[in-house]
RNA sequence: GCCCCUGUAGCUCAGUGGACAAGAGCAACUGCCUUCUAAGCAGUGGGUCGCAGGUUCGAAUCCUGCCAGGGGUACCA
């Protein structure tokens, strides 16, 4: 038996066919649509079909006459239904004691075995431009990647969290030179990047009008201008002449930018910003700036070991002629290529400057060790959750870079070619094994009922926001239910828990490879698929156990011998509660493999249900008989711990009262 | 043009290791609070699983072709 019970009798019902046939790798062993067909199903009658040349249906009856059950603890029986199914039902008596002493044991540790091999992961998430306030699509970005990283904590790998500071870029100069530009008055009042943020967008109002401009002016111009006409032309030169003076300063300003000249002004900004991520729960181990990749040596050495690569030129003549190119023909495999140009990648232009894709493939190889830099770092400060938060910086401590074994980027859908390039080089320069481990976890982007969000145009829901409107809401519902019995901070502290745990959980409840259409109401509304009713469910069991207590019940006493409780003859409410606290190991393997943090909330969402109709049609404290009462206690023990574990890699914030 | 992602109920989404009657939440409607918290429960109505072929005992799921939406494909940032 292991700590994963319902894989414990997956296994016997395996072992139980494999001892009377050969079973396929192809066939399933697979969770039935209805109670009635049993717990597992086995459809092997049906794959032996055709090489056997006989009957689904006969197979299967001759296989479950031969089949034993007695042999196997946890197995009832085994039946044949339909056309050739077998279906294998628990022994929930002995199920449920397994189950419930393995949640038990394992505690906060249920749900993942000890891995076969501890791996070190690298998680880089959230890498938003240091220029403006986060909108909702970063909130998404920064909460999969938080808990993609709690998920790896969870399973009991050893994980670093990167968020990369783009200090260098055309964002962080543009909203640099916005202050400069209009030397806006200090709004203390202001969080300091939404008001930077205000500027950027100003600026870009009037670098925005260019192009109109120039085809107005060029419409005026056709014809001999007089009176309101030439007026109007000289209103559009001296627009042109503010856009030209605009965009020369930006220039300007971008040479000391990238010489890290205004590393405290960005600061400024990526506080208030990593003020949004705590407030949302996520916290980072690493602020790695590009600057000081750049600057400390490692993009050069990157360049210099990726020049050794034969697939790796200046390119002589066309269109790229000068430009260090890296040719990816033979090691391409991010969708089927047809044209070969795609596959020639530049890496540093004529001029110098490196790409985009150049820089990251330095920050990749970087993130695995394979480059003999390295930068210095120190410590940045401590965030709200205790955790030490370290960044890049010019000088002090060299970082010794353990080996990481994956790598994982959490990145936009868009940028999936780009992901490609950078992984492909690793296979360029001869790292296979660092090209398999790296992963991009490419999400769909946050669309708003109007249409897309616009960074430059100032379009969008702020992630700040979106997170207090949402407090506010919680706010209203537990005040207008317990303002009677509970103090104001109390019911503040409530608010702020329901708030930015509705929040998390709508960043995470969709397959990340979609596209998220976002209404606020249905963040709001705080009912149906929300994490308040998860919270609610676990209150439930919170306030189950606090009563027992109160009615001199020894909890701690109970919960200890959880697995020798009276099990026989569980209502069915308790059956699938049972059976879906020993699936919980199973869904988090999954969620790991698929880095697919939904799979959890569906689980969860469902693990809440299930408890409330547990809860609805099972009376715990006011059972029939002392034995019923101290097992659906322990059933109520377990499914919060359950909830706990969830929440912990959620990052939902557990309430004893809501 | 080529590549990637998406298309399931009025709306937002699960289900895409094939399986015996397509699921959830919201919205609509009907009931349920002197009874372990009604942010809840029970129930009703609502679907040619984008379309057309194919493979199979069996397809929302796999294959092919089409249609629709989004993204990518620059020495852009």
């Amino acid at each position: 038996m292991s700590a994963d019970p319902f894989q414990d009798f997956f296994q016997a019902c395996q072992d139980l066919l494999s001892a009377q046939v050969e079973v396929p790798p192809e066939a399933a062993l697979t969770v039935p649509p209805r109670r009635e067909f049993g717990d597992l199903s086995s459809n092997v009658a049906f794959v032996l079909a055709k090489p056997l040349r006989r009957a689904p249906r006969q197979i299967a009856q001759e296989l479950v006459a031969k089949i034993d059950p007695s042999t196997s603890p946890l197995v009832a029986k085994a039946e044949v239904a339909g056309a050739g199914y077998i279906n294998f039902y628990m022994d929930y008596e002995a199920f449920a004691a397994h189950a419930l002493e393995t949640i038990r044991a394992e505690g906060a540790a249920y749900g993942t075995s000890e891995p076969e091999k501890r791996l070190r992961v690298l998680v880089e998430h959230t890498s938003v431009n240091p220029n403006k306030e986060w909108h909702i699509g970063h909130a998404r970005n920064c909460v999969l990647g938080d808990v993609i990283a709690r998920l790896y904590r969870h399973a009991g790998h050893e994980v670093e969290v990167q968020n990369y500071i783009d200090d260098t870029g055309k964002q962080a100069t543009d909203s640099l030179y916005a202050l400069r530009y209009f030397q806006p008055e200090p709004q203390p009042e202001t969080k300091y990047d939404h008001f930077v943020g205000e500027h950027y967008v100003r600026l870009h109002r009037i670098l925005g009008r260019e192009e109109d401009a120039r085809a107005e002016l060029k419409a005026l111009e056709g014809q001999p201008l007089e009176g309101e006409d030439a007026a109007k032309a000289e209103v559009l030169r001296a627009e042109l002449a503010q856009i030209a003076e605009v965009k020369a300063g930006i220039v300007e300003l971008m040479h000391h930018v990238e010489h890290g000249e205004y590393v405290q002004d960005i600061c400024r900004v990526l506080d208030a910003q990593l003020q949004t991520a705590w407030s949302l729960g996520a916290s980072y181990d690493l602020l790695s700036w590009e600057g000081d990749i750049v600057r400390s040596g490692l993009f050069q050495e990157a360049m210099d070991k990726i020049k050794g690569s034969p697939y790796v030129y200046v390119a002589e003549s066309g269109p790229k002629a000068g430009c260090l190119v890296m040719n990816m023909t033979d090691f391409w495999e991010g969708g089927k290529a047809t044209e070969d140009d795609v596959l020639e990648k530049v890496l540093v232009r004529s001029n110098g400057i490196p790409t985009y894709e150049g820089k990251d493939i330095a920050y990749q190889m970087w993130k695995f060790g394979l480059l003999e830099n390295d930068v210095r770092f120190r410590l940045y400060t401590v965030q709200p959750d205790g955790r030490e938060l370290r960044t890049t910086w010019r000088e002090g401590e060299a970082r010794r870079r353990p080996k990481v074994d994956v790598v994982i980027n959490v990145i936009g859908a868009p940028q999936s070619y780009a992901q490609a390039v950078v992984y492909t080089a690793m296979r360029v320069t001869g790292h296979e094994e660092e090209y398999r481990n790296s992963r991009h976890l490419a999400y769909g982007m946050v669309y708003l009922p109007s249409g897309s969000m616009s960074g430059r145009k100032g379009i969008g829901i702020s992630a700040d926001e979106v997170l207090q409107s949402t407090v506010d809401e919680a706010y209203e519902r537990v005040k207008a239910k317990r303002a009677a019995e509970l103090p104001e901070d109390e019911m503040r502290r409530i608010a702020e828990a329901v708030g930015r745990s509705a929040v998390r959980y709508f960043m995470v409840q969709f397959n990340p490879s979609k596209d998220v259409l976002f209404e606020i109401d249905q963040v709001l509304s705080l009912d149906g698929n929300t994490s308040s009713y998860l919270q609610y469910a676990n209150v439930r069991t919170e306030s189950l156990m606090r009563k027992a207590a109160d009615e001199g019940l020894d909890m701690a006493a109970i919960w200890q011998e959880a697995g020798s409780l009276q099990l026989s003859e569980l209502a069915d409410e308790e059956k699938d509660l049972v059976s879906a606290l020993a699936r919980y190991p199973g869904v988090i393997a999954r969620a790991l493999a698929a880095l697919a943090p939904n799979i959890l909330t569906d689980y969860a969402f469902e693990l809440a249900g299930l408890f409330t109709q547990f809860y609805h049609k099972c009376a715990v404290l006011k059972a029939e008989t002392p034995e019923l009462v101290r097992r659906r206690l322990a059933l109520s023990r377990a499914t919060n711990q359950v909830f706990m574990n969830t929440f912990g890699i959620l990052g939902l914030d557990k309430l004893d009262v809501m």
